[in-house]
RNA sequence: GCGCCCGUAGCUCAGUCGGAUAGAGCGACCGCCUUCUAAGCGGUAGGUCAGUGGUUCGAAUCCACUCGGGCGCACCA
């Protein structure tokens, strides 16, 4: 039993008798903030002084002179207005360490009541190569799936790939105007995402070719209004000054939305060749789209085109899943809803939740202006319809209890659509989750891309990553006098202390923020990084190398001693394990499990310095710190490996 | 215009659905290797928690407004 669950249900037997609902109470129980509180507090003591109009002191004091925590605790302290400060008694602690010494679950209990969790993440489209946009989803999902999986609840991993959408459009587009045969057999994936690419920026350049009147237009009329309302102002009135700025701005968003548009087409122009193509294909963009319609109604060349690129595709991205050591159970792309669609708008007619509104099947939910659109005008289904098809799938099909989407917070909208929807659809069981997340930004503040402004491609951020964890490595190891790792080693470890540094970094953030991309930081030695936690790994395994002791053998039998207090802060800090996953999985936030493992880290780092294992006093004082070494060496393994991150023996 | 999110140390970020003197890492400065990996450890400096008002025993946290920034908003996914 985690150590808090233990402490509340002590206090909540004495809580039970003055408060009807003891929970939040309850809540109210958690680490101390400052070691000289004790190890926890209790601060439920002040909030319960109104209810019972007595003083919290008062209170505290009552609650601590019923509780039983001899077993535990040293003797409770009541503190300040009213707090409850508890300190756990040594041979307690000692005595936990020896019990989960031996567990290979390092004393997490599994849950209670295991839920069928299907986790939703990653979910790259086909024929576009995965870039940065792609690392947050795809790392948190891993990172939350193998926490699931660990604290007992029964995942499934699935990857709604974007196999069937306008990207295929314009690849069969591509593919039938502008291939390239001897690229297409060398290496298909490459030529389907240059043609993409191609066909893209051609319909881009008609489309700003059309909208730059329009643009200017626009912009004439912000500048004069600007000039006009300048002319009439008063200078001292503030609501005007306001005003004025409101509409500076949006002249300047015109101004730079136009240059934009103007880039585009000056960049495309200034390629003959591709000029020349371009007034070729005037209506690539229409022509198209409806190369997707096409595919979507069922036309048997576009379907053998796109049965033909697919595996290849699938391929591509399994290469990068496999660098990033990632596994997916299903991999139900968009295209498997595909014929469950007509059934899924007939169903929502039938119940009466739909309505059509200028020629679209819409799903009006109450208090959102937008509608939620399920059939185009043209006939054509949205993904809105597919997340509703993969629902019910996911639910009547493979029976889950919960569904979480790992998706970034601009789409958080279209989640709390399609959820009211779903409920409304009959879903109401069914528990849904959009895991939101921010961008991942430049160093200029903005989202992060090249120099050149294009997506930082995943596959070149892997190789970018493990070279300059090469690097270090060689560093550090040509700096011993006689090195200890040899070559296939060092590559070994810089893969794993490379992607461990990607992945780590990406988690460490609260997944809500915006995080600035910074290679320096994310591959330090030093600090809060994946390296330091890795580091901390390897130290431990030279102990138990140097003294030639196997971890497995002080695994039963060893009494644990706490003789000095870094010993203590270590054990304890390693019996908080459990609830470092539970809180991990409240809210699914990956980086309460960093932030424990680098306290962790950073105690055992202390205990390393002042604790010596090889020069300890006692024989008995050596085993009960190789007891800790090797726990520690444990949980710090458990723990990167639930976030996806491994480690190595040496370093 | 409507909606969502954000503003905390020089920089990057935490701050556990209201709790004690607001924390960490990096950077800066000062120390510590004849001793298990110094990729380490100890110490110092650094804050108007964007601003104003409110709610109460108590506010970075909740409410209102202001300023500053980001992102969505009808047939792309």
């Amino acid at each position: 039993m985690s150590l808090l669950t233990l402490l509340r249900s002590r206090f909540d037997s004495v809580l039970r008798s003055m408060a009807d609902d003891t929970g939040p109470l309850l809540e109210m129980i958690r680490p101390a903030q400052d070691a000289r509180f004790g190890d926890y507090q209790a601060n439920f003591a002040m909030s319960l002084s109104k209810q019972l109009g007595k003083p919290p002191r008062e209170i505290a004091a009552e609650v601590v002179s019923r509780l039983q925590l001899d077993d535990l605790c040293e003797a409770p302290e009541v503190a300040g207005p009213g707090f409850i400060n508890l300190k756990f008694r040594s041979e307690f602690i000692a005595a936990r360490i020896t019990e989960i010494a031996g567990d290979d679950r390092l004393g997490v209990t599994p849950v209670d009541n295991p839920r069928h969790v299907i986790v939703d993440f990653s979910s790259p489209n086909v024929a576009k190569p995965m870039h940065v946009g792609h690392l947050r989803s795809t790392v948190i999902g891993d990172a939350i799936c193998r926490t699931l999986r660990f604290a007992g609840h029964r995942v499934t991993s699935d990857n709604h790939i974007g196999d069937w959408g306008t990207q295929f459009g314009m690849i069969i587009y591509g593919y039938r105007h502008f291939r390239n045969d001897a690229a297409y057999a060398a290496e298909p994936v490459a030529e389907l995402s240059r043609l993409y690419k191609l066909v893209n920026q051609l319909s881009d350049y008609h489309t700003a070719v059309q909208k730059l009147p329009v643009l200017k237009t626009v912009l004439e009329k912000a500048e004069k209004g600007v000039q006009e309302f300048q002319a009439t102002l008063d200078a001292g009135d503030k609501k005007a000054q306001k005003q004025l700025a409101q509409l500076q701005r949006q002249a300047e968003s015109a101004r730079t939305e136009l240059r934009a548009c103007e880039s585009t087409v000056a960049n495309l122009q200034s390629d003959a060749s591709l000029l020349a193509i371009a007034d070729a294909h005037p209506n690539i963009a229409r022509l198209a789209r409806e190369e997707t319609a096409k595919l979507h109604a069922g036309d048997a060349d576009n379907q053998k085109l796109w049965d033909e690129f697919l595996p290849a595709c699938l391929q591509a991205l399994q290469r990068i899943y496999d660098r990033l050591g990632i596994q997916f159970d299903l991999s139900l792309g968009e295209s498997f809803y595909n014929p469950m669609l007509p059934e899924v708008v007939e169903s929502l007619k039938s119940k009466q939740l739909s309505t059509v509104s200028d020629g679209a099947v819409c799903v009006f939910i109450e208090g959102n202006r937008a509608p939620f659109i399920v059939q185009k005008s043209d006939g054509a289904y949205t993904y809105a319809t597919t997340d509703l098809a993969t629902i019910r799938y996911r639910h009547e099909t493979l029976h889950a209890d919960e569904l979480l989407y790992v998706v970034d917070n601009r789409q958080s909208e279209h989640f709390q659509l399609l959820f009211q929807t779903a409920q409304h659809w009959g879903f109401e069981k069914l528990r849904m989750r959009h895991i939101s997340f921010g961008t991942v930004m430049g160093a200029d503040g903005k989202p992060y891309k090249t120099r050149s402004g294009d997506n930082v491609g995943l596959e070149s951020l892997i190789d970018e990553a493990i070279s300059r964890a090469r690097r270090i490595i060689d560093e550090n190891d040509n700096r011993r006098e006689s090195p200890a790792l040899s070559e296939e080693q060092r590559a070994r470890v810089a893969e794993i202390v490379g992607i461990g540094g990607i992945k780590y970094a990406d988690l460490h953030h609260n997944r809500d923020s915006d995080y600035t991309f910074d290679w320096d930081k994310m591959l330090a030695t030093t600090g809060d990084t994946a390296a330091y936690m890795q580091y901390a790994y390897a130290r431990i395994c030279g102990i138990f190398r140097k003294l030639q002791i196997e971890r497995t053998a002080v695994r039963s039998g060893c009494a644990v001693i706490l003789s000095c207090s870094e010993e203590r802060a270590l054990a304890l800090q390693l019996l908080q394990f459990d609830d470092a996953i539970r809180s991990v999985l409240s809210e699914y936030r990956p980086h309460l499990l960093t932030a424990w493992l680098f306290e962790t880290a950073d105690k055992f780092s202390k205990f390393y310095d002042r604790c010596s294992v090889q020069d300890a006093e006692t024989e008995g004082l050596q085993k009960s710190r190789l007891v800790l070494c090797d726990l520690m060496a444990r949980s710090l393994h458990t723990g990167l490996s639930l976030l996806g991150i491994e480690t190595a023996e040496v370093m």
